[in-house]
RNA sequence: GCCCGGGUGGCGGAAUGGCAGACGCUGAGGACUUAAAAUCCUCCGGGGAUUUUUCCUCAUGUGGGUUCGACUCCCACCCCGGGCACCA
């Protein structure tokens, strides 16, 4: 459709189908009925049903609107089916962005935030969605966002708020830190690309969600099922619990350097240690080194390696470095004096910031110890195969599942899963060590030296230190009039009458907090909200969350896997813990969805390939696009998008209009509701076969298995089946039309809602099919009396027999073997076996 | 390096161990039309045989295996996408 005057909207059909026409009418009647605003009702059954809130920022294109499609056929589908849906939306409305945008149109982010919501907005009431509007929530309102203050409160109350100085990254240039994501072209400001990033040490706002490390993980087990495996799995990574032990080496010789703490999981390799490695940034490096014979070339060498900043992707392929303190250690279970090195490949943020080297049982250890000729001991030997020497060795013998220690002492013998658990132990009843689990897991930083987020409540008194904001004093409201530069310290910083406040105990003069949190503090709870989204008194009322939770399905894309889902299950935890809520887990099924892409990447504004929502309504209409979304690709999927393939969804919905458009006369007469089938003829028989067939399949795939495109493809071939041939014309009763063309109507409603609605009309309904159930398919009418069974010989289609449904096997074997074109192929040779799937199919073996 | 996905016509995709390519797009041909658009009809993986009808054969990344039967299950490998990564 290249020309304007071809499209719906326009002159050619204006008779015909015409979306906009339709589709304004309909939503209007739908929000004059409030068709889509539910309250909680213990009496029927509840469905949550939600989509991840948006961030209003450029404009609505098709990549949004295919996720908002499938949560919409989903809430349909469950309104149809007789449950109470609840199916919100908001805006994720706090973020860099809006502030960026704000200093450089040198308006208010609020204008800016605002803008773009209404203009979002717009576009998700154009494409008719079943949104409550009474809930909207918007994160950047003080209603909002000071439930965001109350909850930091809590948990700073319960100890899982704290400060603390951390490593960050820091733009002298912006005076603030900066996301690793704002760190661009290895180490560089993203807004000052000739400034390099420093790494600095700043007091930060944390979240402990590491007090919580062992639930998150183990919580996972009981969204199997729910989730998609992937997001588990990147969840157990992300958490990364490591089960090992710490063991205390003693130092000899330096003075003040007390024993080090390695942490190891194969302390069974500990008599094969030949080195203890530390991280550059260790403590003890500098200790150990004071009065070393090695101390005027270590120190040079050190210098060096704490200088060099590494990026995170250049670790795995950097060369290992290391150089000998000068000092040894002794290994608690042998005795055995073993030098003491430092290696840039040891993290200081994992484990303890220091490693025992097994050069025989790892591969790194092995790299290292080659490269600086430290010896190698083999004490664990493989139960089969060769006996490892360790001169030859040029792979480590890894494995922990096979193999026996030697030259262990007293463990010799052991497999190394014993070992593991009886070394530890030993440590443990000697106090030099013992078992434990650790986890990559580290706690929130939320601290953001912006405006536009929420202010931290607490103020900072010379008397006092740090008190925390009084409950009735909240909200913490952002100052209106910021001075936003992007340079220089903090907005709120600069903002002398939001800074200078009185200290809540002593009443004297105090400075606000003038860090703002992380957005992600925003989305971790706004699905609570919804719940209850105008209550002035509580963040929600438990009574009604309780009954709308948990969220039974959750619709976004695979990019907030992680952090925001993380976040989200933390939150929930701690609220639980301060019995705001009963469950564990907040969201019972999450489905991930694919993107739209155009020309192989996502479709975003900064790469210039998107394809306007509200284009697409204006030029189509909102269930074309809708339509399309949902067919061109099965949701989880990312999806090319094409401009040609739309057509064809366009193309669909007017033969569908058309069709009823030719039948509603007749169909309109008829009174009474279903066909009586007993008296119907062949064709009509037929005929509602497939209508029944069909429906079976598209519940099907509606429900259970979410294969949109193929239940739409269903429908258009039924829809082809009853256009072509026009067997509905002649010899078939106008009840029987009637019902073929409603089931149709009705299949299509949870996708394209709109023109469902208007064929209903058509059809002579004077109550709006909102009103109307998921239709139940008839069994009887579903089922085939006659099938078509293909039969293979030697596993090859050879030919094909209809027989009666049901048939048994020796008849379909007789009719099989009467075919000519199977007989050529059986004869002259025996069956030597036979295999029947009843209805399915025949396979003769013949030899 | 480790862990997950995924590889099917010109394209998007269908087929939950049982007729590979449904449905849609594109393309070709035809009908209608002064013409175009829209609409309707027919054809559309490769090779071969049969001038029709139809039949044979190869084909779901590659190579093996299990099975009466494999796009589907198993093993190995190649390629693409994603996550994690000197994690001790």
């Amino acid at each position: 459709m290249a020309e304007q005057t071809t499209t719906g909207a326009g002159g050619a059909a204006a008779t015909g189908y015409d979306p906009q026409k339709i589709e304004a009418k309909w939503q209007k009647r739908w929000a004059e009925a409030r068709v889509f605003e539910t309250e909680a009702d213990p009496s029927k059954p509840k469905y949550y049903v939600l989509e991840m809130l948006p961030y209003p920022s450029g404009t609505m294109h098709m990549g949004h609107m295919r996720n908002y499609a499938i949560g919409d056929v989903v809430a349909r589908v469950k309104r149809m089916r007789g449950f109470n849906v609840l199916h919100p939306m908001g805006w994720d409305a706090f973020g860099l962005p809006a502030e960026n945008a704000a200093i450089k149109n040198k308006t208010h982010p609020r204008i800016w935030t605002n803008n773009n919501i209404a203009q979002f907005q717009g576009v998700l009431r154009r494409f008719g969605f079943t949104y409550d509007w009474r809930r909207e929530i918007s994160t950047c309102e003080p209603e909002y966002y000071r439930w965001n203050q109350w909850f930091f409160l809590r948990m700073l109350e319960k100890g899982l708020a704290y400060r603390k100085k951390s490593r960050v990254n820091w733009c002298p240039k912006c005076c603030t830190v900066l996301a690793n994501e704002q760190v661009i072209n290895g180490g560089f400001c993203w807004r000052h690309e000739d400034t390099r990033v420093e790494s600095g040490e700043i007091e930060q706002w944390f979240l402990k969600t590491t007090a919580y490390s062992d639930q998150l993980l183990d919580d996972l087990k009981r969204l199997e099922g729910g989730w998609p495996e992937r997001v588990i799995l990147m969840q157990q990574n992300w958490i990364g619990k490591s089960q090992g032990a710490k063991v205390k080496f003693a130092v000899g010789g330096a003075a003040g350097a007390g024993p080090i703490e390695i942490f190891t999981t194969r302390i069974d390799t500990i008599y094969g240690a030949t080195a203890l490695i530390l991280a550059p940034a260790h403590t003890l490096v500098s200790k150990l080194l004071e009065g070393s014979p090695a101390r005027a070339e270590a120190e040079p060498k050190l210098a060096k390696m704490r200088q060099t900043s590494v990026k995170t992707e250049d670790l795995a392929t950097m060369e290992k470095e290391g150089f000998f303190t000068g000092r040894y250690a002794i290994n608690p279970f042998s005795d055995e004096k073993i030098p003491i090195w430092v290696g840039n490949f040891v993290l200081m943020e994992y484990g303890t910031g220091a490693i025992m080297a097994v050069p025989a049982h790892d591969a790194r250890d092995l790299e290292f110890c080659r490269k600086y000729k430290l010896p190698v001991r083999v004490v664990i030997q493989p139960l089969e195969g060769e006996e490892l020497i360790a001169e030859k060795m040029t792979e480590p013998f890894d494995e922990h599942t096979q193999g026996k220690l030697v030259n262990s002492g007293p463990f010799n013998g052991l497999s190394p899963v014993e070992a593991i658990a009886k070394m530890a132990a030993y440590a443990e009843q000697k106090g030099f060590g013992k078992a434990e689990t650790i986890y990559r897991l580290r706690d929130w930083g939320i601290s953001r030296q912006r405006y536009w987020g929420t202010p931290i409540p607490v103020v900072y008194c010379s008397k006092d230190g740090m008190v925390p904001v009084r409950d009735e004093d909240l909200p913490v409201l952002l100052p209106p009039n910021p001075k936003l530069t992007g340079e220089g310290e903090s907005p709120l910083a600069s903002t002398p009458e939001f800074v200078n406040t009185t200290c809540p105990k002593c009443g004297g003069p105090a400075r606000r907090e003038t860090d703002t949190m992380d957005t992600f503090v925003d989305s971790s709870w706004y699905f609570y909200r919804y719940c209850d989204p105008h209550n002035d008194k509580a963040p929600f009322d438990s009574a009604k969350v309780a009954y709308w939770f948990p969220i039974d399905q959750y619709i976004g894309g695979i990019t907030h896997a992680i952090l925001h889902l993380l976040y989200a299950r933390f939150w929930c935890k701690v609220m639980r813990d301060l019995a705001l809520v009963k469950h564990d887990e907040p969201i019972a099924r999450l489905f991930t969805q694919g993107m739209v892409q155009k020309g192989g990447v996502a479709m975003s504004k900064s790469r210039g390939n998107v394809v306007g929502a509200e284009e697409m309504a204006q030029k189509y209409g909102a269930d074309t696009g809708r339509l399309y979304t949902l067919f061109a690709a099965p949701p989880e999927k990312d999806l090319e998008w094409s401009e040609e393939s739309i057509e064809g969804s366009w193309r669909f919905l007017n033969r569908v209009y058309r069709l009823v458009e030719r039948h509603a006369t007749a169909v309109r007469s008829v009174k009474d509701g279903k066909a009586d089938a007993a008296a119907a003829s062949l064709k009509e028989k037929t005929l509602l076969r497939k209508v029944h067939q069909t429906l079976r399949r598209v519940t099907s795939d509606f429900e259970t298995r979410w294969h949109f495109n193929s239940a739409i493809a269903l429908i258009m071939e039924l829809t082809n089946d009853i256009y072509s041939q026009e067997p509905l014309e002649q010899g078939v009763r106008q009840e029987v039309q009637k019902e073929v063309l409603e089931l149709l109507t009705l299949m299509l409603a949870p996708m394209t809602p709109h023109l469902a609605e208007e064929l209903w009309e058509m059809m002579g309904h004077t109550e709006g099919l909102w009103k109307t159930g998921w239709p139940a398919f008839n069994q009887e009418l579903a089922r085939e009396d006659e099938v078509e069974i293909p039969v293979q010989v030697n596993g090859r289609v050879r030919g094909k027999v209809k027989v009666p449904a049901g048939s048994a096997e020796p008849e379909v074997v007789r009719v099989a073997l009467a075919l000519p074109a199977i007989a050529q192929h059986v004869n002259g040779k025996r069956v030597v076996k036979q295999i029947y799937v009843p209805d399915k199919m025949l396979n003769l073996v013949v030899a």
